[in-house]
RNA sequence: GGCGCCGUGGCCAAGUGGCUUAAGGCAGCGGAUUGCAAAUCCGCCAUCGGGGGUUCGAAUCCCCCCGGCGCCUCCA
């Protein structure tokens, strides 16, 4: 391969050039959400930029497997459900429904699997058992613990020693050899959901159905590992020492965490409804405990691309200020491009939406004209498409990628003003297929960030009702009105139709509007 | 207290030793275009928190200071 894929490892704290387990095989494990309650905005990072980087993945050849899991069975799961009073499988499925459901309004579309930890329960308990076998875990009245001081290399991901630790307090510490050492198995008191296991009725405890699930699926040693940045201590290293214990060899290659997100000022993470106190702004961290659950009103008020395209905008590992400015910037950002879309339409018929992309990399891919000669704006779309791709080759640096989408959009802009493309009389069918073939790597590069993969359907309600017929008809008297000069008349029109938000554009193939 | 991150133009944000004479976006200004607009194109708009040091060369490495933030307890 001509090019080299780099990945920011957190245990090295380095990139490292990345070489799959497998040649041309690719597994990955991204920790997903405990469904006790409603996702937010944050917890979509990690989905949006893995479903990037799998996309990228795919098209540079490798087969992967991706894989989120689903903690369906947790201390606060149990604690919502007695709080209202229904079963805990209840409250888990509502929220992955939810969760689901809020993937798919981001377009994240990539996942191959999602297990569930009640669903692994045999596995878990198998992982656990022999964890005590090797000697590294301990049964100690209805509980298992993980047994830190056995663990040499314990505190390797997060840079921390085990006895430094903390480790919860309350009635489990009694239990504890050491105040670091965290639970496998949980012993069920009573009215708690609980599976038999040789230790008695209990239930996984956090972690370990994340090394079991990933085994089962992926193998005792995968090549990445993903999540939130809160993540790190204590669920991945954790994960780490469970695991290599067990299997006595590494786990995961490469570890990558995603940055946080966070409430900016006046940002509120739920879209409506007014915020909970006014000092909410002092703890700026969004969490779940701030009564987020309104990541559906978001994107139904924002649109799926627009929040992808804001998340995807900022380096996966920095943090992103979530708020009203930002997600402002990133709509009028976007509109450039389908402002495009539409002009492109316009001239050649076909709907970006159609444009098939290349689904398969091709680095220093030569285009030429129709006559076998190198076209100039296809060299020009060509480096641009080669600098995209070396800047997602550096960890997939999509805020950098983005900034070479902005420029091919001006390229083809360009083009289409230097052949004046808008005015029909100068379509002339060398152009046009060029200027076809140069937007197939604008819907290639979009595509792999997930951008703009299908039609927005936000205009739908618009077409369906009077709406088109009535600009139509304003549309009409107002370029009558031009031809006659009469310029009051048609300025009037457009000023009154601005005042509604309703922008209308004189192009020299006619008059298009635009809603707001 | 321990571990760690960040501070780039008015705002957002790449870049982390020379290939960047500091990407891109938003806002702004000037021009082309337009009946006028809108859109589009062209041009303009920063020496990188402060100080010191290393180096032939630093936004990029080291030290100190100032200012933000995260984790160490549940969190994507």
């Amino acid at each position: 391969m001509p090019y080299t894929l780099r990945v920011y490892d957190t245990l090295t704290k380095t990139k490292q050039v990345f070489r799959p387990v497998t040649p041309g095989r690719v597994g990955i494990y991204l920790c997903g959400p405990t469904v006790y309650d409603k996702a937010h905005i944050g917890h979509m990072v990690g989905p949006v930029i893995f479903d990037a980087i799998k996309r990228y993945l795919v098209y540079c050849g490798y087969q992967v497997t991706w894989v989120v899991n689903i903690t369906d069975v947790d201390d606060k799961l149990i604690q919502k459900a007695k709080q209202r009073g229904i079963s805990m499988a209840q409250v888990a499925q509502e929220n992955t429904e939810d969760y689901l459901a809020n993937l798919r309004g981001l377009g994240v579309d990539q996942i191959d699997q999602m297990p569930k930890a009640t669903e692994h329960i045999e596995e878990i308990v198998r992982f656990i058992q022999d964890l005590i076998d090797r000697g590294f875990a301990y049964h100690s009245d209805g509980d298992v613990f993980f047994d830190v001081a056995k663990d040499v290399n314990y505190g390797k991901l997060s840079n921390r020693s085990a006895d430094s630790q903390q480790g919860e307090g309350g009635e489990a510490a009694v239990k504890k050899r050491s105040p670091g050492d965290f639970a496998l198995w949980k012993a069920a008191k009573p009215d708690e959901p609980a599976w038999d296991s040789p230790w008695g009725p209990g239930r996984p405890g956090w972690h370990i159905e994340c090394s079991a699930m990933s085994r089962r699926i992926l193998g005792k040693t995968f090549d990445i590992h993903g999540g939130g940045l809160d993540l790190v201590f204590p669920h991945h290293e954790n994960e780490i020492a469970q695991s290599e214990c067990c299997h006595g060899q590494p786990m995961v290659n490469y570890w990558m965490h995603n940055g946080l997100m966070r409430a900016g000022a006046g940002g509120k993470m739920g879209g409506r409804g007014e915020r909970e106190a006014p000092q909410a702004t002092i703890d700026t961290k969004i969490s779940r405990s701030k009564g987020a659950g309104g990541l559906a009103d978001l994107i139904a008020e924002h649109g799926g691309h627009t929040l992808r395209f804001f998340l995807l905008r900022t380096h996966y590992r920095s943090t992103i200020v979530f708020g009203p400015e930002g997600l402002a910037e990133a709509t009028t950002a976007l509109e450039a491009f389908t402002r495009y879309f539409e002009r492109y339409e316009r001239i050649t018929g076909q709907s970006f939406y159609d444009v098939t992309p290349v689904q398969r990399r091709q680095d220093g891919d030569q285009r030429t004209d129709s006559d076998g000669s190198p076209h100039e704006l296809l060299a020009e779309v060509a480096r641009r498409r080669d600098a995209y791709l070396a800047k997602m080759d550096d960890d997939f640096n999509t805020g950098a990628a983005i900034s070479e989408l902005f420029e091919l959009l001006r390229s083809l802009n360009k083009f289409i003003d230097q052949h004046d493309l808008d005015d029909p009389a100068a379509r002339e069918q060398d152009l046009l297929r060029t200027l076809q073939r140069a937007t197939v790597t604008l819907r290639e590069l979009t595509w792999l960030l997930g951008l703009f993969c299908s039609a927005p359907d936000d205009q739908a309600a618009a077409q369906d009702s009077f709406v088109e017929p009535l600009l139509a008809l304003l549309v009409d008297l107002r370029t009558q009105s031009r031809q006659r000069k009469d310029f009051a008349t048609a300025d009037q029109i457009r000023q009154r139709l601005s005042e509604l938000g309703i922008t209308l554009e004189d192009r020299k193939d006619g008059t298009v509007w635009r809603l707001p």
